[in-house]
DNA sequence: GCGGATGGTTACCGATCGGATACCAGTTAC
DNA sequence: GTAACTGGTATCCGATCGGTAACCATCCGC
């Protein structure tokens, strides 16, 4: 999931930040714990992880909930609005495997300039 | 068109960079020369819309035609894929549209920090 | 020959983005 | 007691974003 040459990274489509559009997908199936999250969107720092949530959080996106248990533990859930942007996000998937020869074609065929394809973190 | 306080500066949708998406929408219609679309795009700088128009014709968006005319005259049309990109974003402005008023409220209701509106050029 | 339109380019600047690293308080397993 | 896991926060850094201002060559109308 979320490999490194993923669509996302070369589509125009983006939704919000950059981890934005993937966490939704992430909490798609139901609420997810703040390491749950970690594991699918590899390498993303606590940091960038925490901004993206509480981005989320205050466009009313997503939820969060700290249980009062013994052991700390957070829960995010995405809420109606939320889930109503899966369809959007979806739409652009669509758009991004019909269109995803196209768009290398065209920059490989292109003279101006590309940014150079970032190096893969291990 | 594109007035201030466009929804597109609140939704967490964006095509490209921040006028791209107005850009294409632009387009939709025919092509359009550099000067005609400084026009709905009140108060966009030279600098930001030929960058704009430069990353969308590396991405195989759209196309440049300079005319040899004996006064200059460049024009700027959507490609088959860039026509493509206008259902996705249609799309986004319908959702937008839809649910315009929750994310405002969601934002109002908010605690977390938003970044305060920006000021209105003239 | 002077001003304005056309389609840009360049330099500069502050703000933001996003990654790396270090740290932290509470709990739990060894 | 010490290490690891939980869900973060604080600091630093370089890169990018996006705006302003200045400049530029060519052509046109007056």
């Amino acid at each position: 999931m979320f490999d490194p040459v993923c669509p996302s990274d070369l589509t125009p489509i983006r939704f919000g930040d950059k981890w934005a559009g993937m966490l939704l997908r992430c909490l798609e199936h139901g609420p997810r714990r703040f390491s749950e999250l970690r594991v699918p969107l590899r390498g993303i720092s606590a940091k960038a992880l925490t901004k993206s949530l509480r981005s989320l959080e205050r466009d009313g996106l997503v939820t969060r909930r700290a249980h009062a248990e013994p052991t700390r533990r957070v829960e995010y859930e995405l809420t109606a609005l939320g889930r109503s942007l899966l369809q959007p996000i979806a739409a652009a998937c669509a758009w991004a495997r019909e269109h995803w020869d196209e768009l290398l074609d065209a920059r490989e065929a292109s003279s101006l300039p590309t940014r150079p394809v970032q190096p893969v973190r291990g």
